[in-house]
DNA sequence: CCAAAAACCAAGCGCTTGCTTTGGTGGAGT
DNA sequence: ACTCCACCAAAGCAAGCGCTTGGTTTTTGG
């Protein structure tokens, strides 16, 4: 699996140990509640702790959402390379892509990914820059696919572009797509990939 | 104009009023610093009164935020049906309602419409289901334009993907593209109607 | 088996929050 | 001249916040 050897390299943190259980429960609250709405005390009752003792854990509050943002790109980062690895065409990558990303949106890799967008605001400075730096390694492997596809042919609007209208495009489904509906992840990937790059 | 028939309406405070630069003030510390952020204070201070003067006004924090999303609706949807009203071609409608979205995400009616996706997880329930009301009337407009493009030819992807798409689109472009940069709002319409809605 | 380390508890401090209360002022209407 | 009312200053309340502290329990590894 991927998550183990991710444990072992020190990129996440063992998700069942105290640690990692007050990182889960928190990200589930800071996705229910937002992050200033939740507070210590209601993700130390969700792990059935003391509130005190989260601290024991992290320096403060927002080292925890910092924590989990972390985590959060580190496995879409991995889990990206690793289905991109063995396949060939242009095409099969931009959809494996797509539907890459839109798995981390709607939480199939845990919910991290979705407050990364969501509240990006309340970290420090000093977080936010950290963050920036892996998101740009992020954003450059979507770029890099549809600079191929362009050079390829198969779309004719600057990459630049392309990436920027599908990252806000994917993003917003997570206000309208449901997993589990009529329409089935695939299906969905196809759409977009269909108003986005296709040649014409 | 516009706006002074509005407020002579009563959907919008008059913005030289007490109350209306209390609600431009609120605008504008609720997007710098996020609605939670922002204590009752900051917002006195920022117009010259103190925090008690404020609830004269509002019965409460969470009201301030309410009328700035509901008036903030109010005017663009005022505005995208006067746009519209004089244009005959489905190509420029489209063009001109991506136009009206994109200045009233981009601050220049004011920037309440940018807090409508941001802070909508503060307001009650109430507030909530109120402004949603007026959101599917908003975005009603818009999906019909596609309809109408769909039957003309001119798309061929379903409007309710395509409107989706859109809207995630433009939202983003907050994170991203600036006014007053290299690329005027007008190229970046053609850009976004180029992406996804010409006809292959 | 036992000491070290990790995890947690109980209590509460210092501060900020949204909101209230009270007491007043100035200006418009009659 | 009088009333009324929109408006505001000052002070403060109750509650809740993140976080600290000192000490206890639980787990772990040699």
């Amino acid at each position: 699996m991927l998550i183990p050897q991710l444990v072992s390299e020190g990129l996440l943190t063992e998700p069942n140990s105290a640690k990692g259980r007050l990182l889960a429960a928190s990200a589930a609250l800071f996705k229910q509640k937002g992050f200033s709405r939740t507070t210590v005390r209601d993700i130390a009752a969700e792990v059935g702790i003391l509130s005190g003792s989260i601290f024991h854990h992290f320096a403060n509050k927002e080292s925890i959402l910092r924590t989990i943002m972390l985590e959060a790109i580190y496995l879409v980062l991995a889990r990206m390379k690793l289905t991109i690895a063995d396949l060939d065409s242009c095409e099969d990558k931009m959809r494996a892509l797509l539907r890459c990303e839109l798995e981390a949106i709607h939480g199939l890799n845990g919910i991290g990914f979705t407050l990364l967008s969501a509240e990006w605001r309340f970290l420090s400075d000093e977080s936010q820059s950290e963050i920036l730096k892996l998101r740009g390694e992020y954003e450059a492997f979507h770029r890099n696919i549809y600079t191929e596809a362009k050079s390829l042919g198969h779309i004719n609007v600057e990459p630049f572009f392309i990436r920027h209208f599908v990252r806000g495009a994917l993003i917003e489904t997570a206000n309208w797509y449901h997993l589990h509906g009529d329409l089935p992840l695939e299906g969905l990937v196809e759409q977009i990939y269909l108003t986005t790059a296709v040649k014409w």
